[in-house]
DNA sequence: CCGGATCCGAATCGATACTG
DNA sequence: CAGTATCGATTCGGATCCGG
């Protein structure tokens, strides 16, 4: 098997070696949101082969990042180990990265609930939250349903929908202060080259109850810069 | 083509469909060091095989993460856009994150200027080096040379071999401090899992010239935790 | 349904040779 | 120096199948 090695002695090598090889990081990225089940990873990356996942979860595993455990009332999942998780703040940042060169969505393109909920870790800004009342958002972006609450620097994220309460997460009470639904246009938004306004014109964007005012500052509290520096 | 994508609408899908593949991420690991020629890549990356280093550049650029640039006194260079150098605290988490699996070197395994440069900038502590005297070192690991210039929380690192003067690179005047020779087994000092005076002892490290004392310092300055958390 | 294993054609990668 | 061309070895993707 020395023909994967590339041959050096080095920790990024080291690190490519582990989570480089097709698919893996986006396993990690849901994984990242919570322990997952065999099925719920393969329909949160509906394109993976199946035994390119199986393939994947056992190197990942062999390589120390994930963890099988068998749950008490009888199930299996997966979840990163204390050293997996330390590769979060590298998928948020690579979250960042590729943001702005993420075009338009091709028409077979899906929005997941693993995806959006990191996609929103990574625009969250915690300074600006910090500074701003806690907040209280029901967020829909296709068939994804998202719970998403502000409270100072803190953000939790809990999925609605589709379908299962995600294992060993506590879904919020109460109401919350803004229902909104949005289809992959919402990028724009974060970006700020729509703003909530300019998006609801153009039916980017539908509040569904609430205050649409509350729009601007779920705009303040998550955004990414999508500029790409072009020059020297 | 739609067969080499994910099928997502995600920054972290984007981020991997554009650095993702095989190799893509070790050339930008180079580049960051500076500038280089189509020829030094090929030798920076002993392994890589000429076709696979010719897509992976084209790929880089249609993504805005390289480009080419043709030099005054009639060369060519690669070097990374302000977008691919957006990478670089990425590259540099990535390299930490791995180095705690590094493990041993394989027998095949190499280190060359440009990982050993990027390794040096990973374990590089900026507070620990503003809080002690400047240092000017000249290491040797394998047949790689460099300078290693700490002053403050400032590093520079300049390669003296193998061979040539780095593109547009400027060496030092004047007189390295220490000069100390050794193997891969170097990383167990990065790592504090031994000392300078037990890597001396073992034959894992060398003072070639110079106050040994200095080593101390250079552990300091230079360190990354590799503790792997197995627990919970 | 859950958690995979198996099979096979298509695409990629790796090694070497070759060229302007 | 800066790549193409070629071709066998792997890996990936898509579909199917299987035991609990």
């Amino acid at each position: 098997m020395a023909s994967r090695s590339y041959g050096q002695y080095c920790g990024v090598t080291t690190a490519v070696e582990l989570i480089g090889e097709r698919w893996a990081l986006l396993i990690v990225r849901d994984l990242l949101v919570g322990p997952r089940r065999y099925t719920d990873l393969k329909q949160g990356l509906p394109k993976i082969p199946t035994n390119i996942l199986s393939t994947r979860l056992k190197e990942l595993q062999e390589g120390g990042v994930v963890r099988r455990v068998a749950l008490a009332n009888c199930g299996l999942v997966y979840e990163l180990t204390p050293y997996g998780r330390g590769l979060e703040s590298i998928v948020l940042a690579l979250g960042r990265w590729g943001f702005p060169q993420m075009g338009e969505p091709a028409p077979e393109d899906v929005v997941t609930g693993d995806s959006l909920t990191m996609a929103l870790r990574t625009a969250f800004r915690p300074e600006v939250a910090a500074s701003v009342p806690p907040a209280d958002y029901e967020v829909h972006v296709g068939d994804v349903a998202l719970r998403v609450q502000v409270d100072g620097a803190e953000l939790r994220i809990a999925q609605l929908a589709p379908p299962a309460p995600p294992v060993g997460g506590r879904l919020p009470t109460g109401q919350p202060e803004l229902v909104f639904a949005a289809g992959p246009g919402i990028r724009r938004v974060i970006s700020g080259e729509l703003t909530p306004a300019e998006a609801i014109d153009r039916e980017v964007l539908a509040v569904v109850a609430g205050d649409p005012s509350l729009l601007e500052r779920f705009a303040d509290t998550f955004h990414i810069e999508a500029t790409v520096d072009v020059a020297a």
